[in-house]
DNA sequence: TGGTAGAGTTTGACGCCTCAAACTTATGAG
DNA sequence: CTCATAAGTTTGAGGCGTCAAACTCTACCA
């Protein structure tokens, strides 16, 4: 009653229970039953289940809260919903809501390489040069720009433009910039993690690692702690965890 | 008990028959379940439920064979999946085994949307000559070609000299190729479909229509028929077919 | 404090898919 | 022609997930 893999179903109350425990700390049956759109009763099943397997804290008539075990095994499943997503939005130009309905059905069937490399092909794609963000709008026009030979080399020479203003800049940008300083929506790179103590340690198993692409999004009033996404994961940084990362920037999502 | 969508499995079954009657003009309930690991018992139960989808030409100890109903579904299905794994392998570059087996799992659940998307994003990276083969291989190898800017410089340099290569020879490449002398692994692009007959019609209900892309598949010793694959489907072209379709070449997949 | 509305649970039924075991049919070798 | 064998089918059971209906509990208000 513990590793084995969830059924699709299950995966969907666990994962609706993650959103709502974020949400309002505690989830209560009726929540869940009206996410998901499922009797009352189905609720109350699933909770047996998740019960059984260990992840939530449950008894008859309470409120449900995450096991550890619960909360580490929602976050993953979160992940994988919103990596699609994100590359259903970000890549393939899909409207937001059919994005996310198609995430739904199809996160549980997506085998753990395969996310990874949706997760790593949106990085490289938002932030290799040669792919700006012009082109991946040219492929939501169906490839517009880039449908005559000439209209390619326009479409290049602007991109080769973009590089060398970057490398012009280049130094400056270079210089490692606080990652609490940068407003919601800004891409830095990892460039080195300073240090080896514990701290540092706890940073690269936290998949901050040099070549990491960290997205800001959102730095509380006094600069700490900052929300950021690495890798698909959600994380919250410290000051202290903060200072030993060092990062360069990366052009930001908008290109206008 | 006919148009409602096909359970995940019934659509495994469908598919799985849609193969081997491909293979061998008729299936035999032993060949569906050891295609699928599944009991004989299983079989039968499913062919049933084909039949009373009207998908499949079964009476029990018989052979099973689709109805035209059915060869259109099963068509449909294993679209869904070639092009998730054509995604998967040729822009995640993932690898070819775990690539059929993520597009099993996830085929059930692609909406029809997102699914010509992914086949629109295939077809528009493979030819959009901003993005070469080079780009996509940049990404199998985790983006090392563009990890600099000073990589990134060079990589676009080298892109702008295809392109400005491919506008000298334009005028040449312009010229309609006959898609009977290409070989298999060839890409074209439409740019006209010539009259306005029921062949031209034809044709054009078949998805060949200006700026798609025709990826040649197999070329019969006379030229005649040639299988192709267009936005996804495989098609099998006619002589008289063939004479009215208008195309330019593309780079083709390999670039040494 | 008692009662009630709303939240939560239990129960039983059903559909879908699977399997194993017992049965039936088709086929072709002798 | 017949009969053994392989292929196919039927049946019954079990897992899983859903629902509706009837039930129980909780919390809050008078």
């Amino acid at each position: 009653m513990a590793q084995e893999a969830l059924s699709a179903s299950l995966e969907d109350y666990l994962e609706a229970i993650y959103m709502i425990v974020l949400e309002k700390q505690v989830a209560r049956a009726k929540d869940i039953a009206e996410r998901l759109r499922v009797h009352r009763s189905s609720v109350t099943n699933a909770l047996h289940a998740l019960k059984r397997h260990a992840l939530v804290n449950y008894t008859p008539y309470d409120v449900v809260t995450l096991t550890s075990k619960g909360k580490v095994m929602g976050a993953e499943i979160a992940r994988r919903h919103e990596a699609l997503n994100d590359f259903f939005v970000k890549v393939l130009a899909v409207d937001e809501k059919l994005a996310d309905r198609a995430a739904c059905e199809m996160e549980h069937a997506v085998p753990r390489e395969v996310l990874e490399r949706f997760i790593e092909f949106v990085d490289y794609i938002e932030t290799c040069p040669r792919a700006g963000t012009k082109w991946i709008k040219g492929f939501g026009y169906q490839c517009t720009e880039g449908r005559s030979v000439d209209d390619c080399e326009r479409c290049v020479e602007a991109c080769l433009d973009d590089v060398r203003k970057k490398k012009h800049t280049k130094e400056a940008e270079k210089v490692a910039v606080a990652l609490a300083t940068l407003s919601p929506g800004r891409k830095v790179r990892v460039t080195k993690i300073k240090g080896r103590d514990a701290t540092s340690k706890r940073i690269r198993a936290m998949g901050i690692t040099p070549g990491a692409v960290i997205e800001v999004e959102r730095v509380a009033p006094l600069g700490d702690p900052v929300d950021v996404k690495v890798r698909g994961y959600h994380l919250s940084l410290r000051k202290e965890e903060l200072q030993n990362i060092q990062v360069e920037t990366l052009s930001p999502l908008a290109d206008e």
